[in-house]
RNA sequence: GGUGGGAUGGCAGAGCGGUUGAAUGCACCAGUCUUGAAAACUGGCUUAGGUUAAUAGCCUAACUAGGGUUCGAAUCCCUAUCCCACCGCCA
C-alpha cells in the first residue's frame, strides 16, 4: 500500500513529488493547459516545513534507536553494580515522547502536503492543445462517408421499438431509468459485436484476453485515479468492506499489476466487462436511448509499456480501436482532446466518434489515453530497467469499443426503409449466418 | 456460517523481546580456475523515503495490513485481509 515509512510518506502521490520540488514553475505552467491552477506558494511553504520537521523527526529517531540498542548492556551493568535501573528507563521514555511529538508534527504537515499533491492532475503532453471544453478539441482525421438516405431515418430507439426487440420501459420497470432490455436478433447482435471485437483484438492485434472481477476495492480505484475525487460517479455496495461496481474494465485490468514488478514489457490485455456508472450530474443529458446508461458492455484494451514506448503504443492502440469501426464500415472521426477536456489522470487522450445519422453528428464511442507513470505511481506498478532497477512503467488504455454505443451505431447506419437492420458482413459468421434483423 | 493452522527477502526456509535488514539453501550477477562450459572456490545480491550535483556516501523506514504493550517488537496482545484443512450451505 505504501511507499516507505507510514510516518514519513503517505500513499497515493500522483505527480512525482521530486518533480514538484525541482521544477515547480514548469509544472504550474504545464498545468495551465489543463486549466488547473497550482498553488505554488502553498506548496513551497508546506514543503519547507516538511523538510525541517522530517530532518528533526529522523534525528530524534536515530538517537532513540541508538539508546535502545545500548540499553541491554547498560541495564546489565547497572544490575551488576546493584544500581537502580529506573533512571535508565526514564531517559528512554523521554526519548520516546520526543520522537512521538516530532512524528505528530511532521504527520500534520505531511497530511496537508499530501492533500495538495494528490489533487494535482497528471501533466498534459506538450502536444495537447489549450482549450476549455469539447468544442476546442482538434479533429485529426475522418474515415468513411455518412450515407445518404432517401427516406426519413429513425433513431435506434424507434428502430428498436418497431422491431419489438429493444425495450426501455420494461427495463425501467425492472430496475429504473437508464437501463435497457433487449431480445431476439438485437440481443444476439449485441453479443456478436462483443465477440467480434474480442476476436479482432486477440487474433489480429496481439492482445491477451483476461477475465476480471466486476467488483473492486478502494485501493484499485485509487490506483487508476477514480478515487478519491470521483466517488460520486461510482456505484458503491452496501457492504462493510467498501466495494464498488467497476465503471470500466480499466480498473480491474490495470490493477492486475498493482504492487508488482513485471518481468517483461509490453503487456497487452483485452477484457470484456459490464460497466456501471451512476451518471450523477448528467441529469437530462442523453436521456433518450442507450447512449448513456447505468450499465453497459465494453471491450477494453489495456497496455503496460516501457516509458520510452508509450506514445508509439498509444497511436497503435488508437489504430486498434479504429480498425473495429472500419471493419464494421461505420464512419467516424478521431479527435485529440484539448487540455480542458482531458481527464484527471490522462496525459493525452484521443476520442473516436462514430457517425449517428439520427443526430446528424459524431458521438464518442472510444476514448484512448496515455497515463504516463501517473497511474503506475499510484499503483506501484514497475518493471526492471536496463540496469535491473525497478522503475515505474507506463499505462495506456482505450475502449475497443463501447458495445452499447456500437450497437446503436450499427442499428442507425445499417437501417433500411422497412425498419429492418442489415447485419454487417463481419458479424454474420457470429450470428449463424443471419443477414437481417427483422421483427 | 463454524472450527483449526498459516502469512518472513525472487523462491524455499530459520529466527530466546535487546548489534536481525534479518541464518541457511536454491536461483541470480561478477571474479578465480578452465581451450570453452560445468563443478569448485571468492565476492556481490531487497525496497521505499529523506539529504545530496550524485544511480557516491549518510540517515530513516519496511518481516501481509492497521492498532496496542515495552526503554526496545519479525518475536507479546488486539483487529482486518488473504491462504490452507475439515464441517455446514451452495451456482
Amino acid at each position: 500500500m505504501r511507499f516507505g515509512s507510514p510516518d514519513y510518506c503517505k500513499e497515493y502521490n500522483m505527480i512525482d513529488p521530486k518533480l514538484l520540488r525541482s521544477d515547480l514553475e514548469s509544472v504550474a505552467e504545464q498545468l495551465k493547459v489543463k486549466r488547473f491552477d497550482l498553488d505554488c506558494d502553498g506548496f513551497l511553504a508546506l514543503e519547507a516545513q516538511r523538510k525541517t520537521l522530517q530532518l528533526e523527526a529522523e534525528s530524534v529517531q536515530q538517537e532513540r534507536n541508538a539508546y535502545s540498542k545500548s540499553m541491554g548492556k547498560l541495564m546489565g551493568e547497572a544490575k551488576a553494580k546493584g544500581e537502580d535501573i529506573e533512571p535508565l528507563k526514564l531517559k528512554g521514555e523521554q526519548l520516546k515522547n520526543d520522537s512521538a511529538a516530532a512524528d505528530t508534527a511532521l504527520a500534520a504537515v505531511q497530511e496537508q502536503l499530501d492533500e495538495l499533491v494528490q489533487g494535482i492532475p497528471n501533466l498534459p503532453h506538450p502536444s495537447v492543445p489549450a482549450g476549455n471544453d469539447e468544442d476546442d478539441n482538434v479533429e485529426l482525421r475522418t474515415w468513411g462517408t455518412p450515407s445518404k438516405w432517401d427516406f426519413a431515418v429513425k433513431d435506434h430507439v424507434d428502430l428498436g421499438a418497431d422491431l419489438g426487440q429493444l425495450d426501455f420501459d420494461r427495463a425501467a420497470k425492472i430496475t429504473g431509468s437508464r437501463f435497457s432490455q433487449m431480445r431476439g436478433g438485437l440481443a444476439s447482435l449485441h453479443r456478436a459485436l462483443t465477440q467480434f471485437m474480442l476476436n479482432t483484438h486477440i487474433h489480429e492485434h496481439g492482445y491477451e484476453e483476461v477475465y476480471v472481477p466486476y467488483i473492486v476495492n478502494r485501493e484499485s480505484l485509487f490506483g487508476t485515479g477514480q478515487l478519491p475525487k470521483f466517488e460520486e460517479d461510482l456505484f458503491k455496495l452496501e457492504d462493510e468492506r467498501g466495494l464498488y461496481l467497476i465503471p470500466t474494465a480499466e480498473v480491474p485490468v490495470t490493477n492486475i499489476y498493482r504492487n508488482e514488478i513485471v518481468e517483461e514489457l509490453p503487456i497487452k490485455f483485452v477484457a470484456h466487462t459490464p460497466c456501471f456508472r451512476s451518471e450523477a450530474g448528467s441529469y437530462g443529458r442523453d436521456t433518450r436511448g442507450m447512449i448513456r446508461q447505468h450499465q453497459f458492455e465494453k471491450v477494453e484494451m489495456v497496455q503496460f509499456v516501457h516509458p520510452d514506448k508509450s506514445w508509439d503504443a498509444l497511436d497503435e492502440l488508437v489504430g486498434h480501436a479504429e480498425a473495429i469501426l472500419q471493419k464494421l464500415n461505420l464512419p467516424y472521426r478521431t479527435v485529440m482532446l484539448c487540455g480542458g477536456d482531458l481527464g484527471f489522470s490522462s496525459a493525452k487522450t484521443y476520442d473516436i466518434e462514430v457517425w449517428l445519422p439520427s443526430q446528424d453528428k459524431y458521438r464518442e464511442i472510444s476514448s484512448c489515453s496515455n497515463f504516463g507513470d501517473f497511474q503506475a505511481r499510484r499503483m506501484k506498478a514497475r518493471y526492471r530497467n536496463e540496469q535491473g532497477k525497478p522503475e515505474l512503467l507506463h499505462t495506456i488504455n482505450g475502449s475497443g469499443l463501447a458495445v452499447g454505443r456500437t450497437l446503436l451505431a450499427v442499428m442507425e447506419n445499417y437501417q433500411r426503409e422497412d425498419g429492418s437492420i442489415e447485419v454487417p458482413e463481419v458479424l454474420r459468421p457470429l450470428m449463424n449466418g443471419v443477414t437481417t434483423i427483422q421483427p
